[in-house]
DNA sequence: GTATATCAGTACCGTTCGGTACAAATTGAT
DNA sequence: ATCAATTTGTACCGAACGGTACTGATATAC
């Protein structure tokens, strides 16, 4: 081990702190008194860790991706159940993260989509959130593309135009989310959305 | 006529790039530097004609209800058309003002409720965003109950379970022309999103 | 025990933020 | 012509921003 003191604090904890003030404020709301307060640690602390700013919202970018969004997307590939039951259980599941008490309302990347159009995000910032944006777009559309391979979505339909519906879908849950709607009353938008969903469903479903 | 010099810029149009400015870049994303060079005027003048950056933010809100989606909103009110028509003509409408080059890409209140949620927005800009949400809100259960009445809506149909999913479609549809999305890909997911509004209606249409 | 490497905390840097004091310029009223 | 009222442009204010130099504390290596 190399000599000097050591850290007195967890870098995935501090990293997860930080995660959440960019989630509720965005970069630019995201004050470095903001993120060092939250993570318990000090500015020379912070950027002996992470860099700086920029950077720690890279980091937590990626951490939202691999902590928060995979694992929801992960329940679109769930064994044994039918392709309805499993986009209606995932709409509801991330429902449920968008409503969480335990985290800020609505989604991290979402937020700082807003930032990125505003070019208010430093380049790699910017890098993170575009290249999330076009990785989740493209998982639905290869998600969508396998269902079709096993003949559980309809031949005629246009699997472009069903992910676009997808994403709007998404997206308006989490602006609905960050407006504080409640939990069930996502849940009767997902209702209303999978109206739309059980017509690319062969017959029978 | 009062004396003194003359204002040589004109309040509205000033109004109006303040508006587009703050529709791209938020509240705190437009700086007064950013404001006042695309108002073509100074700080002073600016201060002696709205007041502070918030009063200006609430005269900008104010302005894009009256001026933009005002007129949107009647498009559903259209005589001697058929409730489908209307539904998919105003969401097509609004589509295309989402992703008009003339005017920064989503839409202003959507960029707003992000840093609302975040509290990132001062008293007097938050209330008039919160207004203008629960203001839209009520104008779309009202819209749907007079179609309701009309028999243009089925009776089953749970008016503030549409009216969230309306929410949710116009939402989403914001966040991907803010992604940059083309008008096309928003046209795809709102025929998608047809698919459901078609559900709710009397049959036969 | 001493030297060395790393971290924590304070105190500061230059820049930009929203906002304003003040003087020059321009107008109408008298 | 003079005064009073209003706008404009410059130059500035204190505060907060992201970022860092530096001192002191704490650890390992020898």
């Amino acid at each position: 081990m190399v000599a000097g003191r050591q850290r007195d604090f967890e870098i995935e904890e501090a990293l997860e702190k930080a995660m959440l003030v960019f989630w509720k404020k965005g970069y630019l709301g995201a004050s470095l008194t903001d993120l060092t307060t939250s993570m318990g640690i000090n500015k020379p602390s912070m950027y002996a860790a992470f860099g700086n700013k920029e950077a720690l919202f890279v980091a937590a970018a990626a951490y939202y991706g691999e902590k928060v969004a995979a694992p929801l997307f992960a329940l679109l590939r769930e064994e044994n159940k039918s392709l309805q039951y499993r986009l209606k259980n995932y709409l509801r599941s991330t429902a449920e993260l968008l409503c969480d008490v335990k985290t800020p309302r609505g989604c991290f990347i979402t937020v700082a989509s807003n930032e990125l159009a505003a070019h208010s995000l430093p380049d790699k910032a910017q890098n993170v959130i575009v290249d999330a944006t076009n990785c989740s777009e493209e998982a639905f559309e290869q998600f969508f593309a396998e269902e079709m391979n096993k003949d559980y979505i309809d031949k005629n339909t246009n699997l472009k135009d069903l992910t676009l519906f997808m994403l709007t879908v998404l997206h308006g849950q989490a602006a609905m989310a960050r407006n504080g709607k409640s939990l069930e009353q996502l849940y009767q938008a997902i209702d209303f959305s999978m109206l739309s969903f059980n017509e690319i469903l062969p017959i029978g479903h």
